[in-house]
DNA sequence: TATATTCTTGATAACTTCTTGAACAAGATT
DNA sequence: AATCTTGTTCAAGAAGTTATCAAGAATATA
């Protein structure tokens, strides 16, 4: 937190006048507000300034809001709501599960913002930014996207490492095969999406543990899930 | 199967057709669901049924939808997401800080829904401060679903762990076979069943108790069914 | 376009869990 | 003491799940 406890908010809009109006209203009832009119400025403050929410327009000059959410969510789960002026279904789904927790529709209240700001905060747990995961020999920097066992670099596929940084990201915790399915892919759940979940899981394995065949890392919890397992060093 | 790990979603509307149109959708997306048209109803089967997330509408002809969150938000932290004819800020901004995850206003697409649940249970998952259970050298971590005895992790077959479960949710009472029958099997009570509800608990006791000839913590009550005891450490 | 990488799917093997029958035990009833 | 009822345990086959390999499809890269 803050010096002064009061919640820091990122604004990031290209759009002055609606910087200004948010500003206003936010530092209003109390808020502490600072802004950036870019994608790549977004992803320098929220590194620099460590704020506690971002607000987020999902249209900016440089690179899309999804694209920013998904970086930032790399690294941290700081609160983001989305801003954009389209009601666009297909977007809405898209920045939700690219990490966002809200998605605003332009006209929107400034009640109803705080309302929502008020739900995110309420949802933040104590921050949770873990830059880089260590278990046993396995070390994962996140934020660069680097996999290390014992000390040797390895290369993962995208969907690989994806699979491991939602297993990093509730460790030491069961996550049913259906969780997993559905953060990887979205809603096109299927019967069949957890032959393809196994398949990954073998392949993940094959990569990061020393021998496959009894895992160190990623345990089966046999009708439920997966578990990436804490060892200390 | 029963003790299924598809996530339980509880649908609250007094309209026969929505509760229709959502059941169908929800189901096709692999999700477990049960239905109430009442508020009394919610609070009932919040309690009962333990879903994993409720998804509510505000027009209940008992009681307000508001009142219902209100209500749950007294001892959960379970994700509700309210539903809404009105597009009312003051009525939104009252269920969100009554507790509620989020806001939909009819219609929207079942897409935003099933996205806005994802991230409901994003949310959801990151809290650790489910209740742990403790008696004697046995510990339950609920969220987790890991049980240890003195100290040491051991694994549960997925009916043996839902039995568990049952047993602590209602620990210190005794619960009748035909309770634990009809949680775990459903409805398909059977006499044979009582045998097959037997091997199980003498499947557990050997996992968790020290002595499986003299139980410290399953308790027979013979002729009615088992009890869970609470020791003190 | 060619080449490499990654994703998806099917086949099969290995494994875990579930279910059932049989044997046994303890207490209650006759 | 014999019998009945209720409960426990063991073990084995059935059913269901999970792991792995490999090949073709799709996608990205050169």
């Amino acid at each position: 937190m803050n010096s002064d406890s009061s919640q820091r908010i990122l604004i990031v809009d290209d759009d002055l006048a609606i910087r200004r109006f948010l500003r206003t209203s936010l530092v209003a009832q109390g808020y502490t507000v600072s802004e950036t009119n870019s994608g790549e400025g977004a992803l320098l403050d929220v590194i620099n300034k460590r704020p506690d929410l971002v607000i987020l327009d999902i249209g900016l000059p440089d690179m899309d809001g999804i694209e920013v959410t998904r970086s930032v969510r790399q690294w941290t789960k700081i609160p983001i709501i989305i801003l954009s002026v389209l009601d666009q279904e297909k977007e809405k789904i898209a920045a939700l599960d690219a990490g966002a927790d809200d998605y605003l529709t332009k006209p929107f209240s400034i009640g109803e913002l705080t309302a929502r700001m008020r739900v995110a905060f309420r949802h933040a747990t104590l921050p949770v930014n873990m830059p880089n995961f260590e278990s046993g020999a396995l070390e994962v920097d996140l934020a660069r996207r680097i996999v290390t066992v014992r000390g040797k670099e390895i290369s993962l596929t995208p969907t690989e490492y994806e699979l491991l940084r939602i297993l990093i990201q509730d460790a030491g915790k069961v996550l049913t095969h259906q969780q997993i399915i559905r953060t990887l892919w979205g809603d096109i759940y299927q019967p069949e999406m957890h032959h393809l979940l196994r398949v990954n899981i073998s392949n993940l394995r094959k990569k990061i543990e020393p021998d496959a065949s009894r895992p160190k890392y990623i345990f089966t919890e046999p009708g439920i899930g997966y578990r990436l397992k804490l060892v200390d060093k």
